[in-house]
DNA sequence: GCAAAAGGGTGTTAGCTAGC
DNA sequence: GCTAGCTAACACCCTTTTGC
């Protein structure tokens, strides 16, 4: 098991840990976020946002995939808003995807826009844990790539929110624990293109 | 070792329904 | 009739697995 892996795995393990153990007072998703439909009709946004198992919504040129779409098209895609979070075709097996950043987004995704009880970013690392995903179960439906989630029903769900501060904390801790496996995933890039660069010196 | 099949990840779009 | 929203079906590409 590389550093990385471990590092990842202890991650979870926090993110489960953290999560479980809050006491505050109990709303329902309903409470906590409202379904946004807002349309590009101005094209008023042109970067187009994808959501990523492993990196909640990125860019899609980032992506690396040949995907075919008409680009007038974006007109009628949804806006992501930074802080928002997205329901996306995969949700039930990788989570919500959060949004660091404003653009478009496929007409097939829900977006949901987080009200003032919660921080930044807060359930952005719960929403990804094993805990949530498995809670995703009742409220899922279809077989394989026909799944999908009942938006309506899973706002009716409820959780456990601490106060603001709380928040904050659990938040600095996960930060600080994902800064550092980013910082071991750029040392071992690193390395390895040395490597690469040593082993073709070797034949030269 | 290699080709084919299967699976995974991300998305588009056609068709249906409801509201105006 | 038009438009918007929702959903199932399907597209495309890449990676992994399997069988020979």
């Amino acid at each position: 098991m590389t550093l990385i892996s471990a590092g990842k795995s202890l991650m979870s393990a926090i993110i489960e840990k953290l999560y479980s153990k809050i006491q505050g007072k109990e709303y329902s998703y309903g409470q906590l976020f409202e379904v946004i439909n807002e349309r590009n009709k101005q094209m008023e946004y042109s970067n187009i946002l994808a959501a990523s198992q492993e990196k909640g919504m990125v860019n899609r040129d980032d992506l690396n995939l040949d995907i075919q779409f008409e680009r007038s098209n974006i007109d009628i895609y949804k806006i992501v808003r930074k802080g928002d979070y997205v329901i996306h075709l995969r949700s039930f097996q990788g989570g919500f995807a959060f949004s660091n950043m404003t653009g478009v987004c496929s007409p097939a995704y829900t977006i949901l826009r987080p009200s003032t009880l919660l921080e930044y970013g807060y359930l952005s690392y719960y929403f990804k844990s094993y805990r949530f995903i498995k809670s995703l179960i009742i409220v899922t439906y279809g077989i394989r790539d026909g799944r999908s989630i009942s938006v309506e029903e899973w706002l009716n769900l409820k959780i456990s929110i601490p106060s603001k501060e709380h928040q904050l904390h659990i938040l600095k801790v996960l930060r600080s624990f994902d800064l550092k496996i980013e910082n071991e995933e750029a040392y071992a890039s690193c390395l390895s293109n040395q490597k690469q660069y040593l082993l073709r010196q070797m034949f030269i």
